[in-house]
DNA sequence: ATAATTTGTGTAAACGCTTACACACAATGT
DNA sequence: ACATTGTGTGTAAGCGTTTACACAAATTAT
């Protein structure tokens, strides 16, 4: 089924049958009716790889993301999606992984669409190597790219990000107002978002001229128990804290687990703030402090970059959203 | 850059070229040499509208689900997505809400896109009136689709499922093994999978010969505040129960959190079993006693047999798959 | 009444690829 | 020696659209 069999159908040419298809108003509303009709009737979709062929686009961005599994990056492909949509634009889908090469290929499969855009979502592909990003700049080479929480310079790069740094710098020093000096710092990667809040962290300690033990900066894996040992191992040997920032969630979550554990009351003698308000902050017992990033905040205005420039409008390419300390059970400032 | 630049640039027609992309055997290494060479320096890549539309399929797969924040639809996204890829498959994504106008749009997009094959996440679209599933079995006289946890009736339909039925029919034996009669049964939706749980709920108390009392069968929103409100009602009115049964693992932390509220005691005075073995499981406090539905075999199965459709072979239409349940603190038995 | 413009429709080229078919040449069999 | 087979490459048609251009018919201006 195809553009001929409809245009013999309604009696008119395949020119008229597109024009019908895409809206033109040069056809008069008989004949519009006609080919409406018939393709009513046929069930007939356009084959949209002649389509793209000739106009050499899909209108389909590239969404590209370590793992949907992960409670934030699924917001982010969420609100991406649904903001694309609404702008007219398909979504095809990659999820990446964390491995340099495996976001290469991915990146490249998603070239080889003939997307129209591509978003990255996550702090992940801001690469702390700098050479390792040309795999980026390569491609926005050809189309824009829009990163969702982290920021790098770029031509035709067009990056959402929340100040990590200054949100952490000021939840660490409304710990430090409310008394508590000894404050552990939880996190997970070198991510560029990670650096933030920990570049954050430390630059609290050092406005106040307060010693800062590394030790209490701990790194741990992105699992509950790993987390939950390294602050007990710190306990063991004696190092003392009243408070845990974390980079994320989870890790509030485990040190949640890791006070039970050994008695220790929240948040009477440990106060614990998480990062990005997500659903386990709610669910959590207590429930979490955390520092809502505004994901979909992000998502949403890294899509409207992209729509603009797809327009060929002037976009931002450096937007900054502030996010917000929601306070729960975990603290008592 | 298309194929007549390359073919150019190595000196060969382009029809050589083609071969050496497509890996074609008869190409001699000098010639392949010339082209890959062309190739690597101009960064080309193939047009795919050119290729989907002498091929008509571009090797891709649409995948549809409800929303991706959902922890339950996240994993089957990914299980999906990692099991396409491997299979050489890649992914277009569209989230298509929980209404069924939405539902029919969202398809009919995919289908636009010429996918070879559908993947339908959740049991949410097995519509309960059967006339409004008829926008899939339209799709399906196109190309074959999989549905992943759900099961419904269809020439080039291929569906994978948890048997739900069974699972809380066993479930809710169990209990009643450990002395627990009065059961209460917290579910969210009429889908089809939210109805297989009920029908094995009430099953078990027929084989009993135990008297259910309808009342503990409780309708609650999808959020953790509703359910919690459900259940201090029905204390307030004098309902007593020993025990829940939720269709997910929300509901059991909202359990959790009415528990915690009332004074009551978990495990002693009230167990409490979830569904699905998400990370809420883990992450919430006392950790839930859940039935993994394995949706990272669901997944995985479905995409094995449209795989298998797609290569002409056969696959089964209908793989059912027994979960397991997780023994957390929220029960004892 | 005639010229100029507007409106509606059709023809045909172009998009970039795959592949059937043709064909030249080399290798092998008789 | 010639016929047969195999190997490597090129030519050209076809995939289903969009749209520039052409043009007839209808409308409006003079």
């Amino acid at each position: 089924m195809n553009i001929y069999d409809i245009s013999k159908m309604a009696g008119v040419s395949i020119a008229t049958v597109s024009r019908v298809l895409n809206g033109s108003d040069r056809v008069s509303e008989k004949t519009r009716k006609k080919v409406l009709d018939a393709v009513e009737e046929t069930n007939y979709i356009p084959n949209v790889f002649a389509r793209g062929l000739t106009l050499d686009s899909m209108r389909t961005v590239g969404i590209m993301v370590a793992e949907t599994t992960d409670r934030y990056f699924a917001k982010g492909v969420y609100y991406t999606e649904e903001a694309l949509k609404r702008h007219g634009y398909d979504t095809i889908l990659n999820c990446s992984g964390y491995e340099l090469e495996d976001k290469q290929k991915a990146l490249e499969i998603l070239m080889s669409k003939r997307i129209d855009a591509a978003i990255l979502i996550g702090s992940n592909y801001i690469e702390p190597i700098e050479s390792d990003r040309s795999y980026i700049l390569d491609a926005s080479e050809r189309i824009p790219i829009a990163i969702v929480n982290g920021f790098m310079e770029g031509d035709n790069i067009y990056c959402t990000f929340c100040n990590d740094f200054q949100a952490t710098f000021d939840v660490t020093n409304r710990l430090m107002d409310a008394g508590r000096e000894k404050i552990v710092f939880l996190y997970q990667a070198h991510t560029y978002s990670c650096k933030q809040k920990m570049a954050g962290f430390r630059a609290a300690y050092q406005a106040r001229a307060v010693e800062l033990d590394e030790e209490r900066i701990v790194l741990a894996k992105n699992d509950l128990f790993d987390a939950r040992e390294k602050l007990a191992d710190l306990r063991a040997r004696g190092i003392e804290f009243d408070a845990i920032v974390t980079a994320g969630d989870n890790f509030a979550v485990a040190a949640n687990k890791f006070a039970k554990e050994h008695g220790i009351k929240v948040p009477d003698d440990l106060f614990i703030v998480g990062y990005d308000n997500s659903e386990l902050a709610v669910t959590a017992e207590p429930e979490i402090t955390s520092f809502d990033s505004k994901i979909e905040v992000l998502s949403a205005k890294a899509v409207d970059s992209l729509v603009k420039v797809l327009d060929g409008r002037e976009a931002s390419k450096k937007i900054c959203v502030s996010g917000e300390l929601i306070q729960r059970e975990t603290t008592n400032f």
